[in-house]
RNA sequence: GCCGGGAUGGCGGAAUCGGUAGACGCGCUGGACUCAAAAUCCAGUGUUCGAAAGGAUGUGGGGGUUCGAGUCCCCCUCCCGGCACCA
């Protein structure tokens, strides 16, 4: 074999073998249970980044481990292709977004191929392909029928000056990214899923996913949000006419301290007043100034004015003013909202900065409860959600007070018997209700699925029928910035009605791009399939997905969007199960330190950590950095996620030029574990190259024994010594992958390295051999290529991929005697060896006669001994 | 603002059920090899007092439970992800 370590020349050796060999096409007929290995398909933006990488190691580390577990393993890949920056890209460059988009796949897929994936490239999916998205308006016309999918108004951002709407990262502090004009919010019709209708059950069938992580499952329910509540209204009277203005609260048992009502800008309430009032006008017209996005009007001031209408508090009859509030949005809810000042935070801080009334109506309960009353824990309030005059304490029980006929009760007396009063009256009733919204999915972009509606001025909307789909979108077009250029092509928008015949136009709205990645995953079983949208049969075999793998930034989005599709299509009849992902794994970020300089103007020049040496003090903390290139000093700044804002990225594929694929892979693997951000360092890299090299060296050296030779007879005590420490290895490294912690797998094997390096000139060579070869295995899923080389090279078989897993022998683990830690009041003070099976009172006797524990105790009596077995004997002195 | 997560040596991280804090790697220091350097190998490396033996101290901050807390409970700070038109 070679002497020295050659990636490139190992690598494309191993990947020509697995091409030849056709190595990762999925079996459709298999005695094999199967494994369906799905990572989050990559947007093609142009280049691989380090989070892609990232991604499909973990998937193909997964992917590889489980076909070597005896699975018939599917990993397959393809492309988020619809999306924004194509668009962009095209009126950056004047290309149009397919030509762009299509390079793009093309240079990518190169990049995933050399990283060695053992991907089924023979299902690779496109999602701007007519083929793809052609079953996807095929849907939308099934579920429009059905009502699932229905038309009406939204709220967008809009830029006066490209006449265009602008999505929420194209508004940048209020103003439109490009035009630098201050974004409006405009109300245009537009296509929603009904998701609501699914919400109960989108958040019931959380409970059945044990295999994803918790902290996903709670984003969800609370996205979902589910709240029991009451609904109610604030009779009124305007121009003679008796109308009831209704408001949903969580919080009934306060409803006798309502000192106002707030409603949206865009409420009839608001619309009325400001027709006679020219500040309030002024007033609506400023809130519809800004953006959409849910965390910019959170976080702005909170800002109102009163109208002159008041309305009646449906219990105590009193009359309650009306203001427009700018915090209040009018497609949550009924678009207004109850203002309770004296116990809710936002209430308290507007009605002290418009001197509004604040009337107190609960208080904390100075007399518990008793113990055994059974609805004690309705009666306990979460601390983080309800605030009780600002002092509040954990589990506070609250009690009304100042309350009329209501006084003195606890939160559930107090919302039954006020929703029982609200019900007679005929102006409430308990209700519960979600946070979660139906689904916009009408985007006026061009680079997206056409929706497959024909408008009939006689007919009305009516779905393109089956046998015209797809539409199709023209792919030789370069957007302009300003409105969708569909909109401008009477070739794609004159058309006949289906069912009239008369003169129509045809929808030039395109779908939200998370509509594509909704399904994509049950496309794969079935990627050519074209008489449906999925085969039956196929999804049968391979649904759902046994493990997913993506980022954690699509908890919520992505996953919520495509957990409601499966249902969508399990009611089609398209897929069986209630759920498409039955494991998921969230990855965290790569991050890297960023460095600059200032420039005029607050500005900031970034500078890339390739182009920066960072100095040290003699214990290696950095105390400075410069520039190589000029050699002055630059500042250090934070590290952050890879980007090309900040100019902290590094390009993947020169780190596999320069060291190959198996050193990224192990870099990525070693460096974190994968749910955890994960910082890169060159230096990092350098170490794993170096030890794949040391892997290398040494099995070259040992190439020229017998490594498959069967141990046999008594081995030496240091043979024995060495198997147990290999063993102890692999037995920690099974436990870690069976939990994908692969950082300390990649330890483990580092371990195992160091191990069979020390012993070498004095070792057996079938246990050595036999260490080698566990070894290579456990490396394999990492880094397979040096993996799958070496196994050839010494003899081991010819595909490592077709051996068995290392087993743990667990004879080799066993020891007579074991090392105990001795603590005196918790505090370590020295060990003991004992016999293994020694029973606690001969331990508590060995350790009180310990010369260590007599100096501590000096003379007295212990006052306690613990044992725990295996582990420790502690002494109370 | 709301929801979720995180904080351990100079750095990335380990510690599986409340039981030896710092595995493994990087970096750094010293040594071997070399004309020299690189590469490689060997040794050391939380902080602090000490010549050493040994002691004290230490897991973002404050409090608590426990024989024993990085781990459990309460409060706080800072950082990161998401917030419905980025994907």
């Amino acid at each position: 074999m070679q002497a020295n370590y050659s990636p490139k020349d190992i690598e494309s050796a191993a990947q020509q073998q697995w091409d030849s060999q056709q190595a990762f096409l999925a079996q459709e007929n298999s005695e094999k249970p199967k494994y369906y290995c799905l990572s989050m398909f990559p947007y093609p933006s142009g280049k691989l980044h380090m989070g892609h990488v990232r991604n499909y190691t973990i998937g193909d580390v997964l992917s590889r481990y489980h076909r070597m577990q005896g699975y018939n393993v599917l990993q397959p890949m393809g492309w988020d292709a619809f999306g924004l920056p194509a668009e962009n890209a095209a009126m950056a460059n004047n290309v149009p977004p397919a030509a762009w988009t299509y390079s793009n796949i093309e240079y990518m897929k190169q990049q995933l191929k050399s990283l060695g994936l053992g991907v089924d490239w023979s299902r690779e999916v496109t999602t701007c392909k007519p083929d793809y998205y052609r079953w996807e308006q095929w849907l939308f016309n099934r579920l429009f029928k059905k009502g699932v999918i229905y038309k009406k108004t939204s709220t967008v951002n809009w830029d006066p000056v490209d006449n265009t709407v602008l999505a929420n990262e194209q508004v940048i502090d209020g103003r439109g990214w490009r035009s630098g004009a201050q974004v409006e919010k405009r109300e245009i019709p537009m296509y929603f899923f009904r998701i609501t209708q699914y919400a109960d059950e989108l958040l019931q069938d959380l409970d059945t996913l044990p295999g994803w992580p918790e902290q996903v499952k709670t984003m969800q329910a609370n996205w979902i949000g589910k709240s029991y509540g009451v609904r109610f209204a604030f009779p009124y009277e305007l121009d003679g006419k008796q109308d009831k203005l209704w408001v949903y609260t969580t919080r009934a048992d306060t409803i006798m301290g309502v000192t106002f009502v707030a409603v949206a800008a865009e409420h009839p309430l608001a619309t009325y007043a400001a027709q006679k009032n020219p500040a309030l006008a002024a007033f609506v017209e400023e809130c519809k100034h800004g953006g959409v996005a849910e965390a910019d009007i959170a976080t702005m001031e909170k800002k109102g004015m009163p109208t002159d209408i008041s309305v009646t508090h449906p219990l105590t009859g009193e009359q309650v003013p009306v203001w427009v509030g700018n915090y209040v949005l009018m497609s949550y809810g009924e678009g207004a909202v109850m203002a309770v000042p004296a116990h809710d935070e936002r209430d308290f801080g507007f009605a002290k900065k418009y001197g509004l009334p604040i009337k107190q109506v609960i208080e904390r309960s100075t007399a518990a409860p008793s113990t055994d009353d059974a609805s004690i824990e309705e009666r306990v309030f979460d601390p983080t959600k309800w605030k009780i005059w600002y002092e509040w304490k954990s589990n506070t029980i609250v009690r009304t007070v100042n309350s009329g006929k209501y006084d003195g009760l606890y939160f559930d007396q107090a919302v039954d018997a006020i929703a029982a009063d609200l019900a007679a009256k005929g102006l409430g009733e308990k209700k519960t209700q979600f946070r979660l919204r139906d689904w916009g999915i009408s985007r006026q972009r061009y680079w997206g699925c056409p929706i497959p509606i024909i408008h009939c001025p006689t007919c009305g909307d009516v779905p393109v029928p089956d046998e015209q789909l797809p539409v199709k979108l023209p792919e030789n077009v370069v957007p302009d910035g300003a409105g969708s250029p569909l909109a401008k092509m009477p070739e794609f928008y004159e058309c006949t009605c289906p069912q009239c015949g008369g003169k129509a136009r045809r929808e030039t709205d395109t779908m939200d791009t998370f509509v594509e990645s909704s399904w994509y995953y049950a496309r794969y079983a079935s990627p050519q399939c074209d008489t449906g949208m999925v085969d039956k049969a196929a999804a049968q075999k391979w649904l759902p997905v046994d493990q997913y793998i993506g980022g954690i930034e699509h908890a919520i989005l992505h996953l919520l969007y495509a957990r409601f599709f499966h249902k969508l299509m399990r009611d089609e009849g398209l897929v069986t199960g209630n759920e498409p992902f039955k494991n998921l794994l969230t990855q965290g970020m790569v991050v890297a330190p960023t460095f600059y300089r200032d420039l005029p103007a607050g500005k900031k020049l970034w500078i890339n950590p390739a182009e920066v040496e960072v100095e040290i003090d003699a214990k290696a903390r950095p105390i400075g950095a410069k520039l190589i290139a000029d050699g002055k000093p630059v500042v250090i700044g934070g590290t952050e996620k890879m980007s090309k804002s900040k100019n902290n990225g590094v390009d993947p594929q020169a780190i596999i030029d320069a060291y190959g694929a198996d050193t990224a892979r192990l870099f990525m693997m070693f460096a974190a574990p994968p749910d955890q951000q994960l910082e890169w360092s060159d230096a990092g890299v350098e170490g794993s190259y170096r030890f794949l090299r040391r892997v290398w060296n040494l099995s070259a050296e040992l190439a020229n024994h017998d490594l498959k030779k069967a141990i046999s007879g008594k081995l030496a005590e240091s043979d024995q010594a060495l198997r147990r420490e290999i063993y102890l290895a692999l037995k920690q490294a099974n436990f870690d992958f069976s939990r994908f912690q692969f950082n300390t797998v990649v330890s483990a094997t580092m371990k195992i390295l160091n191990s069979l390096e020390k012993a070498k000139a004095s070792a057996d060579h079938a246990v050595l051999g036999e260490g080698l070869s566990i070894l290579l295995r456990l490396l394999s899923p990492i880094t397979p290529h040096i993996a799958q080389t070496l196994w050839k090279e010494l003899g081991y078989g010819d595909d490592i991929l077709a051996t068995t897993w290392p087993e743990v022998d667990e004879s080799a683990l066993e020891q007579d005697e074991i090392e105990l830690m001795i603590q005196v009041n918790g505090k370590l003070r020295g060990s003991l060896r004992v016999a293994k099976d020694a029973d606690k009172a001969a331990i508590e006797q060995l350790a009180l006669a310990h010369e260590v524990v007599q100096k501590q105790l000096a003379g007295a009596p212990a006052k306690k001994v613990i044992v725990v077995p295996g582990r420790l004997v502690n002494i109370v002195a």
